[in-house]
DNA sequence: ATCCAGGTCGGTC
DNA sequence: GACCGACATGGA
């Protein structure tokens, strides 16, 4: 759980201790404990509706050891998939990972967060929670209207004119996320990339993250260093051929591999794999 | 100071 | 199509 949260699919989650995390969906504001084997939750919510949209945020109903039998084709997969055990992909709101993503373009984890929390602070709505204020996230409608200015004084720098385009788009029903989100991955593909800011990285992830379309495999600089060293001796490959290779070697379900491979590359960076991968 | 971070865009060739 | 530099920001 921990590590799923920490794994840069969401921007927006803080630990709160050793083993517990807290962050908001829609309007509600979640605590979660990690104990040896349960999950605990608090949330302003009946228990049975926290159960629901817990089991649905980290899609309970999917055979996770399944999956990972699928893609774990090699034994060096095999090893960053036992590095990385218990990690899953989520059920995420298709807008809020759009817009997540495309501030993550040549930028870092740390600061994406801020930028989001910010953006959040500024146009979400306040929700009061155990005496402190949360806010939910922007829907498109809130950012459709402001000026890119706005969030340039947010620190968003060039990303800022893309995040209100891409609210445009959306609020404009330009592009509509509903239809998206019942397309084949190619073509969901294409009609994601008519968005502002979004590239063929950024458009796996929101693919991969915001609409469950597992074969998706983004390619950024991690993915990039770690396949190349396990795959391609090294050598320079276009993330084009990254993809396709990805996708036939792991399977229809490869973006799984991707996840693990990139929090395994993050996790032990020095050790880049050869002590934790034999 | 230079490099890097979950890259994309608009211009060239 | 494929290459290429510019693009904001902040931490190392």
């Amino acid at each position: 759980m921990i590590a799923t949260l920490e794994s840069g699919q969401v921007f927006r989650w803080k630990k709160q201790g050793p083993v517990q995390m807290r962050g908001v969906l829609d309007h509600c504001v979640f605590t979660l404990h990690q104990g040896p084997l349960l999950l605990c939750a608090e949330a302003n919510l009946s228990s049975s509706a926290i159960r629901s949209k817990l089991s649905d945020f980290f899609r309970d109903e999917t055979d996770w050891p399944a999956l990972w039998r699928s893609v774990d084709t090699d034994p060096q997969i095999g090893a960053a998939i036992s590095a990385t055990r218990g990690l899953r992909i989520l059920r995420q709101d298709p807008w809020e990972c759009l817009a997540s993503f495309i501030c993550s373009s040549n930028n870092n984890i740390r600061r994406i967060e801020g930028m989001i929390d910010r953006l959040c602070r500024a146009y979400g709505e306040a929700i009061s929670h155990g005496g402190e204020i949360f806010f939910t996230f922007p829907r498109p409608e809130h950012l459709s209207c402001i000026h890119p200015d706005e969030l340039r004084k947010l620190g968003f720098g060039y990303r800022a004119p893309y995040v209100v385009g891409a609210a445009r788009q959306v609020d404009s029903g330009e592009i509509d996320l509903g239809v998206i989100a019942r397309l084949p991955y190619e073509e969901a593909r294409e009609r994601l990339m008519q968005t502002q800011g979004v590239g063929e990285k950024v458009v796996d992830c929101v693919l991969l993250f915001g609409f469950g379309q597992f074969e998706a495999f983004p390619v950024d600089v991690w993915i990039d260093r770690v396949m190349r060293k396990l795959y391609f001796r090294n050598r320079r490959v276009p993330a084009a051929k990254i993809r396709t290779f990805a996708r036939r070697h792991f399977g229809a379900y490869c973006g799984l591999a991707q996840q693990a491979l990139f929090h395994a590359a993050r996790t032990f960076p020095t050790l880049t794999f050869s002590g934790v991968l034999k």
